[in-house]
RNA sequence: GCCAAAGUGGCGGAAUUGGUAGACGCGCUGGACUCAAAAUCCAGUGGGUGCAAACCCGUGUGGGUUCGAGUCCCACCUUUGGCACCA
């Protein structure tokens, strides 16, 4: 019989579904393994094989632990509120709730060809109200804890879209073409930089990609400072800066503050104010971006105003300038030109002092000294003197004499902003809310609280979501009174912040999940998707775990233990994949010409999984013999007979077989995938070449193939007289010794240069090693009319001379 | 500008972590089978010199450490991610 793939492929999908082969095993006593993916957002335009290749990576993982006897949830759901399908519906009127049930079944049945080992069962989807109500329980919870909280606050509004976006969000829209300026909005915001800390402490006991890691060190952005209090003699007022560098207070020549500071104006005195006044007027006026983005050139006005420098009583000009953030630390700063680029750059432009204050290599008018590595000069007063003191010592002597004095408080700055969560669309989780006629604010008890059908997706011009058209949706009373819903739903990183928890209990009525079922799965133990999510949804999702755990939902601090970042695949051209350059290879295409198991294989084998590679579909032919050859190691081609041949298995060939077990297992451990496969290469090239069916090596061969090519493994297991499916079988177990070599080649250099091999017995001492090597004839002819000034052997490696000529 | 990762045949990539560079696959060349083709199988395939045996060169560039460097150190070049007035 001949290998048909498209035939075993069916049947064994069938067989799957038919006898629930991958459903989880509640079974506790086994030890667990929750290998995930992140879900997708299931579009329009289906999958392609980019897509494939964490899924493929999670599948063989999933297969490869059952085989080794683990407990495995291995399960898939959607992310599918979302803009597009909303947008869709604004285009067409469609209900994006139709959308997405097409997108849906269209991106299942295509990871159904795949042959994934999901537990179907446990699919879920993050706008059914059966999901979607622990959303909001969740929220609720939020809420409840003082973590959610309304705040008129400057927004980034997108105009074309007519939404909020999160900070995290700006710069992936403003890229693709949308204006985004500031807006002051009353909004739903999520306390996040309560957890800052935390987010970043327990950072480092997660198994996650170093650069993961660090990305989320630097958008938390933790910075120990002070905030140093000057006087403002003229106003009898007192104005606060946030600084990292308390040592070179000596230097600070003037002080900045941003426009919107609420003594920007104040501060102004008569002769500046028209000045002050026209400076903070334009500073409204620009977007975040030519204020934040690559702008070089400083502005700024003077206010006319002094403060005093507690350290030496100088009078600093007090200036206004948009480059000093609002929003982070005290809206103000003290600029030491000589030690701080900004500050230096503004100093020159504006003809303002700078005065050295850290010992530096060059003159700072010139240019500005940054390092930390240097000792302090010119910096005492009659209390203290920080000079000749490195970087810490004079942080901590001159913070603890601003402390003595009242003026100065230590303190830590983070980078990362509170979450603001709420959205101004239709597609998305409702926040159950009411607002009561007396202005308060109560919680939706009865939840779900559904999205009402409107006939117009379409946002409100004022800023309010499409739920704000429908009248009987959002009035109500009840005994606290007449109430208007919020009308407000959440941002598309909601239903995916716990999704992995749900997973483990997707039926749940009662409770968002099973304390005692969570204790026994949590937490991931290997969570598998794409960099581009390294800092937006797996900050939120670790937030939310968080809070779920401080109100003991959940039993772990974290929730995914081991991260790993598949790299993309980039179309045949080398470029991404787009349909705007038209190299998209869509999965249902390969999946038709060649067969899952083939684009399985071949999606790994194009090199190691964290790397970026191009597709090259000339290279899956390749994968399609070596399936071939796998298949007529096992089945005649002229009939139906099975070549398997029982009886004891030669001795090289056992020794091949344990080796490729070793290897094979161990790289697919470490998602090793492309070398696990080329090993199998070579241990079928060997078998071909010896033309061995025995049925030892080959059902060895069969099961550490089936986490990878699980069709024609489960053909080949059958027809080999098994009546169970492989994936029931146990994985093979290697020998050390029997995988061990008794004879290895010997490598023989002068000066480093090969010039022979040998074979020898493993283990043959060293100085036989070199008696023999100095024998071999291709060698003696270096050694002959030279000094050997060294010999080295290294046993069951290499000898090598080094010489010198005579 | 700053931080991180990476540069190996015509191509995707291996290399037990300092020990025979180029595993495995694609592509290419030649051959077998065939009326022919497909499929399959066999042999070859980093560059150079040479009839050959052989020898020389070779892991982005330049230096260094070492008996020995793709691997370690220093400097530089290039590419890809990320951050980008966070004081």
């Amino acid at each position: 019989m001949r290998y048909d793939f498209s035939s075993i492929e069916k049947k064994w999908q069938q067989y799957w579904a038919e006898h629930q082969t991958f459903q989880t095993d509640e079974n506790r006593d086994k030890p667990k393994y929750y290998v995930l993916d992140m879900f997708p957002y299931p579009s329009g335009s289906g999958l392609h094989v980019g897509h494939l290749e964490g899924y493929t990576a999670t599948d063989i993982i999933a297969r490869y632990k059952r085989s080794c006897g683990y407990n495995v949830l291995h399960p898939m759901g959607w992310d599918a509120f979302g803009l597009p399908a909303e947008q869709y519906a604004i285009k067409t009127g469609t209900h994006p709730s139709l959308t997405t049930e097409t997108n849906i079944s269209s991106f299942r049945q295509t990871l159904q060809r795949m042959g994934f080992s999901y537990d179907w069962e446990r699919e879920i989807n993050t706008t059914d109200p059966a999901y979607f109500r622990w959303t909001q329980w969740i929220f609720l919870q939020m809420l409840n804890k003082g973590l959610a909280y309304m705040s008129e606050v400057d927004v980034n509004w997108c105009e074309e879209l007519r939404v909020v976006l999160a900070n995290e969000e700006v710069d992936e829209k403003i890229q693709a073409g949308y204006t985004v300026v500031r807006k002051p909005l009353r909004q739903w915001v999520l306390k996040i930089t309560e957890y800052a800390e935390r987010l970043l402490e327990d950072l480092d006991e997660l198994d996650w990609p170093e650069n993961v890691k660090q990305m989320q060190r630097n958008w938390i952005g933790r910075s120990e400072g002070m905030e140093i209090e000057f006087e403002l003699p003229c106003h009898k007022k007192k104005l606060n800066v946030y600084t990292t560098r308390p040592d070179t207070l000596f230097g600070a020549t003037y002080l900045v503050i941003s426009p919107e500071h609420p003594l920007a104006e104040k501060l102004a005195t008569a002769q500046h104010l028209v000045e002050v006044r026209e400076y903070i007027r334009k500073a409204k006026l620009k977007t975040e971006l030519e204020r934040t983005g690559l702008q070089k050139d400083k502005t700024g006005v003077f206010t006319g105003s002094y403060a005093v420098n507690p350290a030496n009583a100088q009078a600093l000009p007090v200036w206004i300038s948009d480059f000093v953030l609002t929003t982070y630390g005290t809206g103000a700063i003290m600029s030491v030109p000589a030690h701080d680029s900004r500050d230096w750059e503004f100093a020159r432009k504006f003809d303002l002092p700078i005065v050295e204050v850290i010992k530096s290599p060059h003159n700072v008018e010139e240019e500005v000294f940054e390092g930390k590595d240097s000792v302090c000069v010119n910096s005492s007063n009659s209390d203290i003197s920080l000079d000749g003191l490195d970087f810490a010592t004079a942080f901590d002597t001159m913070a603890s004499w601003l402390e003595s004095k009242g003026v100065g408080t230590r303190k830590v700055n983070y980078k990362l902003r509170d979450w603001i969560f709420s959205r101004q669309r239709y597609w998305g989780e409702p926040i159950p809310v009411k607002h009561y006629e007396d202005g308060t604010l109560r919680p939706e008890t009865d939840l779900p609280l559904t999205l009402p059908d409107v006939e117009a997706y379409q946002p409100s011009t004022t800023g309010e979501s499409p739920l704000a058209n429908i009248p009987g949706w959002l009035y109500g009373e009840d005994e606290h009174g007449k109430f208007r819903r919020e009308t407000n739903t959440m941002p598309q990183w909601a239903g995916s912040c716990w999704y992995y928890l749900r997973f483990i209990d997707p039926q749940n009525s009662e409770a968002p999940l099973d304390p005692q079922k969570e204790r026994y799965w949590m937490n991931v133990d290997l969570y598998i998707g794409g960099a581009e999510h390294a800092v937006l949804h797996l900050l939120y999702a670790r937030f939310w775990h968080k809070v779920l755990y401080d109100i003991g939902v959940v039993s772990t601090k974290e929730p995914f233990g081991r991260l790993f970042n598949q790299g993309m695949i980039l179309g045949e051209d080398n470029e991404k994949m787009s349909k705007s350059r038209g190299n998209v290879i869509p999965a249902d295409q390969v999946l038709s010409a060649y067969g899952a198991d083939a684009v399985r294989m071949y999606e790994m084998f194009l090199g190691p999984l964290e790397q970026v590679k191009p597709w090259n579909t000339h290279g899956i032919e390749g994968i399609s013999r070596f399936l071939g050859r796998v298949w007529r190691l096992v089945c005649s081609e002229r009939d139906d007979s099975v070549l398997l041949t029982d009886g004891p298995l030669d001795e090289s060939m056992q020794r091949r077989m344990h080796k490729t077990i070793r290897k094979v297992s161990e790289d697919t451990e470490q998602l090793k995938f492309n070398t696990a496969i080329a090993e199998l290469m070579v241990y079928v090239n060997d078998l071909h070449k010896a033309d061995c069916h025995n049925r030892t090596a080959l059902e060895a061969l069969i099961v550490m193939l089936a986490p990878y090519a699980p069709h024609i493994c489960e053909e080949l297991w059958q027809a080999a007289g098994h009546s169970e499916s492989v994936s029931r079988a146990p994985y093979p177990v290697f020998d050390p010794a029997l995988a061990a070599d008794d004879e290895v080649t010997i490598a023989v250099q002068v000066n480093g240069k090969l010039r022979g091999t040998f074979r020898t017995a493993a283990g043959t001492p060293r100085e036989e090693l070199l008696n023999r090597a100095r024998t071999l004839d291709s060698v003696l002819k270096f050694l002959q009319n030279v000094e050997i000034k060294k010999e080295i052997a290294v046993p069951d490696k290499l000898v090598n001379f080094a010489v010198k000529p005579l």
